[in-house]
DNA sequence: GGAGAGGGCGTTTTT
DNA sequence: CGCCCTCTCC
């Protein structure tokens, strides 16, 4: 079969998959066509002779990978066999599990997901015994924050805390010894977090050559997508591994840098031609997916970003509805006006439901959402937000299947003997420490009293010495903990059997164990291939990151929600924040919708809060909106004319938001009452807006205000 | 050292 | 409201 390239590509994306050798920077706007040059450019390496398995293809997600070869495969028409393809941590993962004795394992390590080292600092900081009786001490979420954000920024504690947390600067002294603790914890236990995976991983190749020519010799064509999300080790990973010469695509775009929180630096992009000489830029600046008056209201938005972007998308769709503003009085009833313009997309346009998306910056914001559907019957799929394998049943089993592989995991142990009555954390302890040491004494003596430990230890070693595939292995489990579990759950634990059933599907697919346990924590949700067919899509924005649809429905655009009132701890994060709003709009090919809630319900204090528009919305001029609203007698009412921020109350407290010229030198300030804070941004030209520490963002007279 | 009651507190984003 | 942490009593 063969392939019209040239009919198939633009210039640019035909000249990115042409340049096979040397490094290429393909600087892709969104729906540029990213995803069908990389697909292209996988099938021209192996029409041209290269082996699959010489390419190297790294990807924000499992899914993206899979997706983009198994497209390759069929404009091929042949298999992609032995191309690796995953992402930074699944492809360090997959080399370091070979060579764990560099590492100093011999036997082997244990995967950490994100409560494993929540649950490790934690016991570092009794341990050390800081922060005892302390209510207002840094919880362990925190702690963990801190100690991966200065991994992942590769600086300091102190600076992470300057930048990050300033009101916790006083606890760096603390932070510095509990991560140092929490270090020696994970060498002790033989433990891998994520930020470990990556480090190990550039370690080792550097300590080992033999290791590290072997993979340059084998990976002769690298790809890497979405390089603006990349952090420092990964782009020395990728210099590294394609050595000097390398022939190395990376595909970005400065625009939708959505994971500063986790280290990931822009900078990236624009040092990739000083670390790659003879670099080849090439971008993709004509937009595909989306009509132009979605393009336009996209483009309104990076407008008002403070770092300016040299992009300008355009299209030759020119038809097509102009984005909607719509504003109904809370969020009760933002719920059911999405979801009767779902059906109205469905029944009256004919848009399939897994053709329509519902985004949001959190994943609690879907809740009331969630509930409205429900009541109405539409089957929807959620991206982000909670984890499946991290659901209390899930990760108890998945702590039996770690026992089998690795019967010293303390981790794994300590939470496996939880369910036990009269065995408590001490005890578990003591328990495992005599399991090492091969105490056969204090076994005895503690068995003997307590009957159900006994045969749970008994159980144990069976699994142990009988389990054989992933899915033996996890019947036997099931057995064993199906009591725990009904005594745990005694409402609601039908639904979690049916969850364990659902992983025993899981586990049909894989053949050893590590592979089975290590997807999991790497790849999240894995179930969302079978129940895709057809289905609603609700996604955080941060998950719904390359993935595009006919319609997109974006809810909760108010002050404190999106922007998150949690990012803004300095200017930057604003800009972050406008970046993200960014990609969820330019997820649209057709149909965009804004959903403004005057009011939210707050369901701790039971009371419902006026919200105000969101700084990016109330930017917006009035002619790229068709704007609805909300009238007291119920129904929407069509706006003509007038811009949002106009009718808003909102506007008197909160004027129009205009970014500082220079954000950064915006600095600290003193309040009477709210004490110290951090200015965010410059309101009009005598107000700020600053975030209290315990107060959150306020918006403040410049008169009273002591600037620092 | 463990279990259970009572109180404070607060929901970002992800590998 | 629900989680997590602390306190109290066994």
């Amino acid at each position: 079969m063969s392939i019209d390239f040239k009919n198939d590509l633009n210039p640019a994306q035909y000249e990115a998959v042409m340049h096979t050798d040397g490094p290429v920077l393909v600087i892709a706007g969104a729906g540029s066509g990213k995803t069908r040059t990389i697909v292209y450019r996988l099938a021209h390496l192996v029409q041209s002779g290269v082996r699959p398995d010489q390419i190297l293809l790294l990807t924000f997600t499992r899914k993206a990978s899979l997706e983009m070869l198994n497209r390759a495969e069929s404009i091929l028409g042949r298999s992609l066999q032995g191309t690796s393809g995953g992402t930074f941590h699944s492809f360090a993962y997959k080399i370091l599990r070979v060579n764990a004795h560099a590492l100093g394992f011999d036997k082997g390590f244990t995967l950490m997901d994100r409560p494993d080292s929540e649950n490790v600092v934690k016991e570092v900081k009794e341990t050390l015994e800081l922060g005892k009786g302390d209510r207002s001490y840094p919880k362990k979420s925190t702690l963990t924050d801190m100690i991966t954000k200065s991994r992942n920024k590769e600086l300091s504690v102190e600076q992470v805390l300057e930048q990050e947390a300033f009101h916790l600067t006083g606890y760096s002294d603390d932070l510095r010894a509990i991560a140092t603790g929490y270090k020696q914890f994970k060498h002790q236990h033989a433990l891998l977090d994520y930020d470990d995976l990556l480090f190990s991983f550039e370690r080792v190749l550097l300590e080992n050559p033999d290791i590290l020519l072997n993979l340059r010799g084998r990976y002769r064509y690298i790809m890497v997508d979405e390089y603006q999300d990349t952090n420092r080790v990964q782009a020395r990973l990728v210099k590294l591994i394609a050595g000097e010469t390398g022939n190395v695509m990376a595909v970005g775009d400065d625009a939708q840098s959505i994971y500063a929180f986790r280290g990931a630096n822009v900078a990236n992009i624009l040092d990739y031609p000083k670390i790659f000489e003879g670099t080849k830029i090439i971008r993709l600046e004509q937009n595909y997916r989306s009509t132009q008056p979605i393009l336009d209201l996209t483009n309104t938005i990076l407008d008002g970003a403070a770092q300016k972007f040299e992009k300008k998308l355009f299209t030759v769709k020119n038809d097509g509805p102009r984005p909607r503003l719509v504003q109904p009085l809370s969020d009760q009833s933002q719920a059911n006006q999405v979801v009767d313009l779902i059906l109205d997309l469905h029944r009256s346009r004919g848009y399939a439901y897994h053709e329509i998306a519902v985004l949001f910056r959190a994943g609690y914001h879907s809740y009331p959402l969630e509930v409205a559907l429900g009541r109405v019957g539409i089957e929807y799929q959620k991206y982000g937000g909670l984890r499946f394998h991290e659901a209390a049943h899930i990760k108890d089993v998945l702590c039996y299947m770690r026992l089998i592989r690795n019967p010293t995991d303390k981790l794994a142990f300590l939470r496996v003997l939880e369910p036990i009555k009269g065995v408590g954390p001490k005890t578990a302890e003591r328990i495992y420490r005599a399991k090492a040491t091969g105490d056969e004494k204090y076994l005895k003596s503690i068995t003997r009293k307590k009957p159900d430990l006994q045969q749970l230890l008994a159980d144990l070693d069976v699994l142990r010495a009988s389990a054989t595939t992933p899915m033996n292995a996890l019947e036997q489990v099931i057995a064993i903990y199906t009591p725990f579990l009904m005594l745990k759950y005694p409402d609601d634990y039908p639904k979690r059997q049916a969850g364990l059933e659902q992983l025993a599907q899981i586990t049909t697919t894989y053949t050893d164990i590590d592979s089975f346990l290590a997807d999991l924590t790497l790849n999240g949700n894995e179930e969302e291939e079978k129940t895709r067919d057809n289905k609603l899509v609700l996604s955080t924005v941060h998950s719904s990151k390359g993935l595009e649809w006919n319609a997109v429905i974006i809810i909760d655009l108010v002050e404190d929600r999106f922007p998150s009132r949690k990012a803004l701890t300095k200017p930057d994060d604003f800009e972050e924040e406008r970046r993200l709003l960014y990609v969820a709009c330019t997820r649209a090919r057709r149909e965009l919708a804004l959903f403004v809630p005057a009011s939210i319900y707050n369901r701790y204090n039971g009371s419902t809060e006026n919200t105000v528009p969101s700084p990016f919305v109330r930017e917006l001029p009035a002619h790229l909106t068709e704007i609805w609203q909300e009238s007291y007698a119920g129904g929407l009412r069509k706006k003509e004319g007038a811009p949002a921020a106009r009718q808003s109350e909102a506007d008197q407290d909160a004027p129009s938001f205009k970014s500082s010229k220079d954000p950064k030198k915006l600095g600290y300030c003193r309040h009477k009452i709210f004490g110290k804070g951090k200015i965010i941004a410059e309101i009009g030209s005598d107000k700020y807006r600053v975030n209290f520490p315990g107060f959150g963002l306020k918006v403040i007279v410049a008169d009273y205000l002591e600037l620092l």
